[in-house]
DNA sequence: TGAATTCTGTAACGATCGATCGATATTCTA
DNA sequence: TAGAATATCGATCGATCGTTACAGAATTCA
């Protein structure tokens, strides 16, 4: 199997630093405070192109979530891996204090930003937060009940409540 | 000075009940989700009736949300006036666990829902809702300053970052 | 070089946005 | 009962929404 070289004219653009621009944008502003307009502007990309290359406004913000996940989030993985439950509560906290305070974007969380202002619950953006966030909760839960086994924490709390 | 009467054709509709569905069509899809379409649909009035009675949309939220904190958001204040600080945490926490967890309305924020997705800073809704967050914030400061004087809460921790 | 392929830019589509107009209907005051 | 005042209604405004059609530009393959 050959490498496929692609044939036609190539993209004038970076696919990457246009995914992180429009990620910001979202962040910013949410999904329906973003419109089509202010990405094109932003990304420095006439909307033709945008469509072409991501898809409609659905698709860029599934894939600007993507990133979102892969790289910006990544603080809350590293809490996570914390050998202790006290050392975990302790990083979890200050890096989100530290990311929350940092200047280098948004003072927002894009998992909330991005699902507000959707008309209805079948709303594929919505969803898709809701499923980031349920992953979440599931891997800070997971998370609890092994603290909860090594006896660093009281067993009369409710974990669904705490995880909250 | 007579107690005046209204003259002219009087309102067809209660306006507390049209404002409490306002809020929680606000509370729901939140600023800029929510179109004056669906606003005149579930309100049952017709636009103009809408704008000749509380403005425009930005003033309507803006009632909304004085009716938000009015209401259903009294449950904060309770936790607030708790003579203990202990008490005061647990019942911040669990009066927040019920206030999110009812079936009675949108398993969210008002104040967060409200501000998202608006496009600029400057843009009244946002600024309203960021009062109201910073008045939260001060209240809860000041009651975790008294804790602190009372030998409740440890001096080394920073205050604003734990209200944060 | 010619054909195939892919991207860019202009222009515009129908739908919906927030907001308003003028006409009519209903109430109060005098 | 005449007239002032307010509410409702149907229609519609210009702007913007997400999206697309189409023609030209740039690249690779044969």
């Amino acid at each position: 199997m050959k490498t496929p070289v692609k044939a036609g004219r190539p993209a004038e653009f970076d696919r990457d630093h246009a995914l992180d621009v429009a990620m910001h944008l979202f962040w910013e502003r949410g999904y329906e405070g973003t419109s089509m307009a202010d990405l094109s502007q932003r990304m420095g990309i006439h909307p033709s192109s945008i469509y072409a290359a991501f898809g409609d406004k659905q698709a860029l913000f599934a894939l600007a979530a993507k990133r979102y996940a892969d790289v910006p989030a990544q603080y809350m993985v590293n809490a996570l891996e914390q050998p202790s439950f006290r050392s975990f509560v302790l990083a979890a906290f200050d890096n989100t204090v530290e990311f929350l305070g940092s200047k280098a974007h948004p003072p927002s969380c894009f998992t909330l930003t991005g699902a507000i202002s959707c008309d209805i619950d079948t709303e594929p953006a919505k969803i898709l937060m809701r499923g980031m966030r349920l992953q979440n909760e599931a891997a800070i839960k997971a998370r609890l009940l092994r603290a909860r086994k090594a006896g660093e924490f009281p067993k009369n709390e409710n974990v669904d409540d705490f995880t909250r």
